[in-house]
DNA sequence: GTAGAACCTCAAGTCGACTTGAGGTCAAGG
DNA sequence: CCTTGACCTCAAGTCGACTTGAGGTTCTAC
């Protein structure tokens, strides 16, 4: 397969398979001429950058998941650790959403006026909820190259 | 009170007070001599930042929430939708949280092998997951400025 | 009156995950 | 044979939220 057929058939952008090859986070079995040509394999390796990133892993951290050899070795301590830490991070979101939900159907004339939102405040204060996430907008889908099409 | 003040009390660092300052959103009441000097108030307005940060708004958004007057005007349709947000949110990180759980308890000699892990494969792939949340890693508290001391 | 801590400004750097652009190469179709 | 378009490389840009550093000013205490 060329790079073009495996962006199209896993949604990846080509300029992120070459970023990801230089990574080392998949690889080319060989060139014709110029071209990369890559084994169907590179699709579930694809899959399985697609949740660990999901999961909240760095690029990084799942470099590390891939024994030198290739396939994935995970370590499951690895796993049990980042579900403890979604766990966290749900709980928090958890006790924002509630939070958010009564601020928003809250009859108080002011915000501040409301205990439950000046609970929450301070909560946010003393940093008991976290840092933020910082998600790609969620209103703005993507810039530029759109999943499935790279581009006429 | 004085940047140092302000900064200990909030454990906001005083490079970000400057920052939130020259974004607008908070103010300094005046200067002695060059030094800012704030109102108590900066208190209260730097927990409601720290909330909307935890709650998933973007500064830009935030500044937006407080009317040109100075207190808080917040939309509740705005603090609704993000409580829809956060609730898709969470159901994404559950079943994150649930499969990563199994894949680490699970017996199969390879995740390749196990159903419940090939399952989230197929979603991760499919972006049924969502795109990752950028987060300050969780290992690494924070580069540089500690809170509440603001460098010796 | 003078040292030095604390503050100031403004420009530039950082981090992660990519994207974009300029300029070059190559293979297939007409 | 020649065009064209898909691919290549490498450097630089982007985004958000800050931090860092150099170089300058000022308040406070001795």
């Amino acid at each position: 397969m060329d790079i073009s057929e495996v962006a199209q058939r896993s949604g990846v952008p080509a300029s992120t398979l070459r970023f990801y090859e230089e990574k080392g986070l998949i690889v080319s079995v060989g060139r014709r001429g110029l071209r990369r040509l890559f084994s169907p394999n590179v699709l579930e390796r694809l899959a399985l950058i697609a949740l660990g990133r999901a999961a909240g892993f760095s690029l990084d951290e799942i470099g590390r998941m891939f024994a030198p050899d290739g396939h994935p070795e995970i370590d499951r301590t690895l796993l049990a650790s980042k579900a403890r830490e979604l766990d966290r991070t749900i709980k928090k979101l958890t006790a924002m959403r509630d939070g958010l939900r009564h601020a928003a159907a809250c009859s108080a004339p002011s915000h501040m006026e409301c205990p439950t939102f000046r609970r929450l405040l301070g909560a946010a204060a003393s940093g008991t909820l976290g840092e933020p996430d910082r998600k790609t907008s969620p209103t703005k889908p993507r810039p530029g190259n759109t999943r499935r099409t790279p581009r006429p």
